[in-house]
DNA sequence: TAAATATTTGACTCGAGTATAATTTTAGTC
DNA sequence: GACTAAAATTATACTCGAGTCAAATATTTA
């Protein structure tokens, strides 16, 4: 009991050794992670680095991987902080996802290293299914919002998938950044402006679909 | 030496033992990925049911991880040889788009259990970082073909960065069947349809930049 | 038959993850 | 402040699977 209003004085010294052990451990691990690689720091070593034992950190983290994928967890978090913020903006929707891609180059970039290894970590996993499915899941999301402002606003097709939409533009960011992992001397922050420009032009409804300007050879499409 | 005409004739025993042993190993390896999944099989499972040791195994395999590599390889071969039926056809590059992604969501779907682990371990994959780099380029590269005739054609702007482009397609492509990886259920072979529908757009150069029809706020994009 | 090459056995390392019992720390109570 | 019960930490020993290695054994080829 006792008063608990400041919010921090509701912590007791449990809990907050408690926290202040979790966060020491996603910070040692971090520093390995970023100078090893993942599969190249052992969990022994992350322990003795946060001076706690072996089996204290299973106490506090399941498996090797839960670090990284917690790691992640704080990636997408600062991504859906830009998708807060460029929703906050009074912008129309391709300034929008221009706005969001290029904010979240600069953050990346800000540490290239760092972000290199937790996009591959997070992007190349194998264990934790769900994890990865989970993040797929809510970047969709993400840029769905951003797709049903645009319908209110009017600058996206009110008939538009807007699921197809947000899939296929989560999937042109994330392939752009598979492309920087691949290739480290990309210019990410430009390549990820133009694909919003291209994208863009997904969001209103298909002009060749009413002006029916483009329609030569109607060969009907092979089923073999 | 010994003539070597025939092209089977010229492989000794050995050498027919050789590719047996590895034919046995990877089909074996298929059917029990298919049946438990890539983590719940052992290396000692499938040693023993190819019927040689585990060390044997190891001599044909680095390492299990490219068993499962390997199996992808022929899924993507398989997907390559859509491109090169789609290029035959005397389409233009949307219809092309169209007929590639139907063609491969329907050969996914002949046998959507298998193709569903295959995908999982071969785009979930954390071991062997190049090969995935490989897979991701190669990807790239198919879809390039594509737009290349497609510039050649007529029905690609000339002025297109070709290379963005097929980043894009491919991270629509891949992210679309990464939801079928979480949403089973989900309608691929319409949703891959549509997507391609949808890219279909980006092909020509942009009306928006020359009819100059929709420049409304023209807020300048925040740099913090 | 001899040299080359494949296969096997079996023992080994290494790291992840589990289980348990002993020990320490902490919160709350008198 | 001492006491106790709960919770956290620890050491230790274990399982399990991947991958390595070397020495022994077969099998081919020539």
């Amino acid at each position: 009991m006792e008063g608990g209003a400041a919010g921090t004085t509701s912590e007791g010294r449990r809990e907050r050794k408690k926290r202040e052990t979790r966060e020491r451990v996603l910070l040692v691990a971090t520093d390995l992670f970023r100078r090893r690689g993942f599969e190249a720091t052992t969990v022994e070593e992350i322990a003795e680095a946060a001076d706690i034992s072996r089996a204290t950190l299973f106490n506090y983290f399941p498996h090797k991987a839960a670090l990284v994928s917690e790691l992640g967890d704080a990636l997408f978090a600062n991504f859906q902080r830009g998708v807060e913020a460029a929703r906050a903006l009074p912008l129309s929707t391709p300034e929008r996802l221009l706005e969001l891609f290029g904010g979240s180059a600069r953050r990346l970039l800000a540490n290239p290293a760092y972000s290199r290894t937790l996009l591959v970590e997070t992007t190349a996993r194998r264990r934790d299914f769900d994890e990865r499915n989970d993040r797929v899941t809510r970047l969709h999301e993400a840029f769905r919002e951003i797709l049903e402002d645009g319908v209110r606003q009017g600058d996206v097709a009110p008939d538009a998938d807007l699921s197809l939409l947000s899939t296929v533009i989560a999937g042109a960011y994330t392939e752009v950044l598979l492309t920087w992992l691949v290739e480290p001397d990309l210019p990410v922050e430009e390549r990820l402006c133009n694909s919003a420009r291209l994208l863009a032009r997904m969001l209103t409804s298909d002009p060749a679909a009413t002006s029916e300007a483009k329609r030569p050879s109607r060969s009907k499409t092979p089923t073999a």
